[in-house]
RNA sequence: GGCCUUGUGGUGAAAUUGGUAGACGCGCUGGACUCAAAAUCCAGUGGUAGCAAUACCGUGUCGGUUCGAGUCCGACCAGGGCCACCA
């Protein structure tokens, strides 16, 4: 009766399939519900790798107990199946990319199936379906409706040689990464995603969500809010003027120079004849610049007087104004008031531009050694504002300028516009027309889904547009609108637009109506329980509660948030301790574990590899250790006695461990379950028996774990039905408790003994018996004697 | 440079959240079984000293709070991650 991992999987493997074991019926409201939720892969052609395993087995493992504890459970599983190299290979092959994705979703799912995972397939879902797409298109449709989808000119990076626009991470060094031709910053029309004006809600809304701290940290940050103000100057000379952003708007008296962004609107308006030359050669210059090279050359301060002066409108003065690259266009209005005194950035141009430092708040040595940063300070040069502390003066101010029209207290975000348009075909299709009268116009709701169409080539166009722009018959149209005649818009959709929203879809999948019922999302939203890689815990997360939010803005959805906890696993490393990869040889293939091992040791050994939120390093030892596990655990079969119930001796030892495995699966501590169900097996071993009763209750335990064997000794133990129809084991609190426990005796905080003790003893009792057990360690001057009950004793003596 | 995170035996890691540091696994050592090996089972396994009971030391470093610190506070050192001229 030795254990045949290969035989007893692919039973149970087989039989979960044709039962249909793990389909949810989404419309059983009668029961509390579950919603477990893993990040959809990109099925690429390499399969999954040793990591995958990690987060869908814990998953998987807290579903499983959930259904039998009695929760309506969906874990469903899909596909984010839009990308970029299903596209790199329909432009090396020339082949349309769907069938090469088609086939990497069967080799997924079929690597996923071999897993034992409990995943409803029926619910499966691919982001490049046209019956999914046609929900992420009909999202699309009413943010562009309602104003959120925008058309701006925005600098993107330009290639000439290739015709194309690229992403950042195709540009290196200022060079395209194909063919390290010149790249350059050019303004181009996009369509763009005023996620800004959800900022402050994405980030007041974070407080309550069941998150890893540091997760919402990193969500902040990218937010990034500031308190500042807006100060208008006026531009000497020119009927023209400029707004700056400031966060210390109470030092405008410091203000010696302002600084416009080289891409800055005016400063071709403003600049003066003598310098008109070195500015349009350092405009010209900073264009060739990726932003790599911007921010990393930050050394050395850069910039160029424009001949023009501002005024600075609290004290008249006039104040050169100059341009340079590290103000940046993109953040604030894309100029800044420099006050040298107060601020590093300011202090190191003027320093290197002989440029005036006036200090506004006392203290320090500004104009030879450094700047200081003063966030609390008395103010000095600074008028009316003299003698003020810095948060008052900066009411004050904010007051002044109010009055006179001038500035205006404002909050600004790092959080840019979203660009949502790419060059590419494989991708959703943007659904708008551009009507020579219409404009813009979305498709009706019947055309949709707006499906992509064949192409003759998926390179991009000489012009930069996506193949689509060359498919003429495709792209001219009539207007919804007018009925004029039309061109549809031809790029396409990111790849976050799927995700950022597929959650919603697994309640209702095959849905033709809406993209789910509202009956559905009212019972299973918010998603209970997200994991994912680390990878996606800014972008996609941020990106996807805020399509949340604006469908719930819409009545769409009935909460405001899509994640109730969110979690991520670590990454599996390598043996050697470094990342997976090809080149460092120490790759893992998870198919040949389940080959050699199965996969229910596969998943044991990830679980109780570490900690589960930090990264560890592959182990083929740490596998063979699960599998002796699995062993032990399948011989004990030999050991079975015919009581059914637990015996006396490890009656509290089972409830324990019911306690302990409940609530570690609950916590993601995997490791020190599995840990306790290894300690209880020890045990009955070392008593060389064990009770039916015992046996039942630790394979139910361990069936999440470990889903195959457990079926199977479950069969062969002659017990009702099957494993997964049973219920959770209970435990009872007071079996719990040892009736009599061991505690340590210190003597000024240092143990010197232990005794053994009822779990009610009178304190007096415990104390007594502890100053017996080191009696002859004691000094007779007793200070102070410290129970704590059932943990320790301590005696303070001199 | 900023923010986050981690630092515990030979090794992966535990520690009821301030109460006997090292559970559980791996490895190693010794033993049983075997002609032998593998597998399996049993025992041991933080360091130093000792035949031993035992004693002292021990959670990156230095200080602090406390009857008591791996855990809390302050400073520092090292590894990992994210952001990075954000006015």
């Amino acid at each position: 009766m030795s254990y045949n991992h290969i035989d007893i999987e692919k039973k149970w493997r087989d039989f979960w399939e044709k039962n249909e074991t793990f389909k949810t019926d989404v419309w059983d409201f009668s029961k509390p519900k579950f919603y477990a939720l893993d990040m959809f892969p990109y099925p690429s052609g390499v399969g999954l790798h040793a990591g995958h395993p990690e987060g869908y087995t814990a998953t998987d493992i807290v579903s499983r107990m959930k259904k039998m504890q009695g929760y309506n459970v969906l874990h469903p599983m899909g596909f984010d199946s839009f990308g970029l190299p299903a596209e790199q290979y329909a432009i090396n092959t020339g082949n349309h990319p769907a069938g090469f994705t088609k086939k990497n979703i069967e080799y997924f799912k079929n690597q996923l199936m071999m897993l034992g995972l409990s995943y409803d397939w029926s619910k499966e879902i691919s982001t490049s379906d046209e019956s999914f797409y046609k929900w992420t298109q009909w999202i699309f449709k009413k943010l562009y409706e309602d104003g959120l989808a925008k058309r701006v000119d925005m600098p993107v990076n330009w290639c000439e040689e290739l015709g194309t626009v690229l992403a950042n991470d195709e540009v290196i060094d200022g060079k395209s990464e194909r063919g390290g031709y010149p790249v350059v910053r050019k303004n181009m029309k996009q369509w763009v995603i005023d996620i800004p004006k959800y900022a402050e809600r994405l980030l007041a809304n974070l407080d309550n969500l069941d998150w890893p701290e540091s997760t919402k940290e990193i969500q902040r940050n990218w937010i990034g809010k500031s308190v500042g103000a807006h100060v208008r100057f006026k531009v000497d000379k020119h009927d023209e003027s400029f707004v700056v952003f400031t966060t210390r708007c109470d030092t405008l008296f410091g203000a010696t120079y302002c600084v416009l962004a080289p891409e800055h609107v005016l400063v071709k308006k403003i600049m003066s004849e003598e310098q008109k030359d070195s500015v349009l050669a350092y405009i010209e210059n900073c264009s060739k610049k990726s932003d790599m090279e911007r921010t990393e050359l930050n050394k050395e301060k850069t910039g160029v007087f424009t001949g023009a002066y501002a005024i600075n409108p609290v004290n008249n003065k006039l104040i050169p104004i100059w341009i340079s690259d590290y103000v940046l266009s993109t953040y604030g209005t894309g100029a800044i008031m420099a006050v040298p005194a107060h601020d590093e950035r300011d202090w190191d141009f003027a320093k290197k531009f002989n440029l005036p430092i006036i200090e506004v708040v006392a203290g320090g040595n500004v104009q030879e050694e450094a700047y200081t940063n003063t966030a609390t300070g008395k103010l000095v040069n600074s008028d009316f504002l003299n003698g003020l502390e810095v948060a008052d003066a900066k009411e004050k101010i904010i007051e002044f300028l109010s009055e006179k029209g001038i500035g205006e207290k404002k909050v600004n975000f790092k959080l840019r516009d979203w660009v949502f348009s790419r060059q590419r075909y494989w991708g959703e299709p943007i659904p708008l027309v551009k009507c020579e009268k219409c404009g813009f116009v979305p498709l009706e709701d019947k055309d949709l889904p707006l499906e992509l169409p064949e192409v003759d080539s998926y390179m991009p166009t000489d012009n930069g547009e996506s193949p689509l722009a060359a498919m003429t018959d495709w792209v001219n149209t009539t207007c919804p609108c007018c009925g004029g005649p039309a061109k549809r818009e031809t790029d396409t959709m990111p790849q976050w637009a799927g995700s950022s929203w597929y959650y919603l879809r697994y309640t209702d999948p095959h849905n033709t109506e809406a993209l789910a019922s509202k009956e559905a999302l009212k019972y299973w939203l918010p998603v209970d329980w997200y994991n994912g890689g680390m990878e996606h815990t800014t972008l996609h997360l941020l990106y996807s509660r805020f399509w949340h939010k604006f469908l719930y803005d819409n009545g769409i959805v009935p909460t405001k948030e899509p994640y109730q906890k969110r979690t991520s696993h670590g990454m599996i490393l390598g043996e050697n301790g470094e990342k997976m990869s090809k080149s460092r040889g120490n790759v893992v293939n998870p198919d040949d574990i389940v080959t050699t091992y199965g996969a229910d040791t596969l998943r044991t050994y990830e679980m109780f590899i570490g900690a589960f939120d930090l990264s560890a390093s592959w182990s083929e030892d740490g596998v063979k250790g699960c599998r002796r596990f699995l062993e032990r655990v399948w011989k004990l079969q030999e050991l079975v006695t015919e009581e059914e119930g637990y015996s006396k001796e490890l009656e509290t030892k089972m409830h324990q461990t019911i306690k302990k495995v409940s609530s570690d699966f609950e916590n993601l501590k995997y490791n020190t379950a599995i840990a306790a169900m290894m300690a209880l097996i020890n045990d009955f071993y070392k008593r060389g028996s064990v009770t039916k009763g015992e046996l039942k209750t630790l394979i139910v335990l361990l069936n999440p774990v470990a889903p195959h064997i457990t079926e199977e000794m479950w069969q062969k133990l002659g017990f009702e039905g099957r494993i997964y129809e049973t219920t959770w084991p209970e435990y009872e609190e007071a079996k719990t408790v040892e009736s009599t426990i061991e505690i340590a005796v210190q003597i000024n905080g240092k143990t010197k003994g232990t005794i053994m003790i009822g779990k009610d003893d009178p304190k007096d009792d415990v104390i007594a018996k502890a100053k017996e057990a080191v009696a002859d360690k004691l000094t007779p001057n007793i200070i102070k004697e410290i129970y704590v009950p059932g943990r320790i004793v301590n005696i303070v003596c001199r």
